[in-house]
DNA sequence: CTGCGTGCAAACTGTTTGCATACGC
DNA sequence: GCGTATGCAAACAGTTTGCACGCAG
């Protein structure tokens, strides 16, 4: 299977857009971590190794998700969060209301959901998003401590 | 079954908390209203009725929030949704990607893939969202038509 | 050498907050 | 009258945008 980079460098050609120095840095970046990270994350962990604003940020990962290699997730926190997703599986998310930790997991029930339901009511689905908001097996156990104390 | 205004009133008096004519006239307004709406929305609707501030409105949501009587949604278009919830069935999401209409749909089978990832993870849920993504029929229709012309 | 990409700063959106005043209880 | 609620404007966070310059193709 071809690398993300060069799926990446592809559809720019493609689309007659440019491989700079801060895109190919950006999806580097990206391609390399196996988790869920905002905006913000992305440019603090890049502006000491490359020229690099945060417009440039914005725009690049608007981009990689318009060409489904990033997906954008909303978890309620005033900000987006967005994840690698080229070749892999759909999962959805366990989000800690303490932490902030997320959890991912996987479902086949709930694929036949999204489908029995797009069939119902003549709904042609794009993508879905399922999150599970609470506390995770060590946020309940510093709650119970504190319970505890008082 | 207590009215939503009297559990919203025995709430505020419970906590010391006061029942003003803006708190009423918010809630009247929400309590009467089965759809998903926006803090601005609640704001243009009651501001020529009452004198009511957008900070207010703001304040006003959160409180029905934290007390359960409503209910946030974000569906990733850059502002927070609400919904009135008290006593009624929880529900899922269809959001139409080019009209924005919300339909509800209910499904049992969410329960419990809810039910049994927070056994397997040892995860306390309070609340979970599931919502798809796509085009409702109406708006099938009209990119089909959109098609023929070209 | 053409035109897309970049950095910068300003603009923008939705939301929150500090403060003086108003008003439920 | 005490203390919470309000309106206003300013502050705020995250994100987008206009513009002049830079650089990939």
């Amino acid at each position: 299977m071809r690398s993300a980079l060069r799926v990446f460098r592809d559809i720019l050609r493609e689309k007659g857009l440019k491989f700079t120095k801060q895109r190919e840095a950006l999806a580097k970046k990206i391609f390399s971590t196996r988790s869920h990270f905002s905006a913000q994350d992305i440019y603090e962990s890049l502006k000491d190794k490359v020229q690099i604003s945060r417009a440039t940020v914005y725009r690049t990962l608007n981009l990689l998700v318009e060409n489904h290699i990033i997906e954008e997730h909303d978890f309620g926190k005033g900000k987006k969060f967005y994840e690698f997703i080229l070749g892999l599986e759909s999962h959805n998310h366990l989000i800690c209301l303490k932490c902030g930790k997320i959890e991912e997991f996987k479902s086949d029930l709930i694929e036949k959901v999204v489908d029995e339901i797009a069939r119902d009511r003549n709904f042609r689905v794009s993508r879905y998003s399922f999150n599970v908001y609470g506390y995770c097996s060590e946020c309940q156990e510093e709650l119970f401590k504190n319970e505890r104390k008082r």
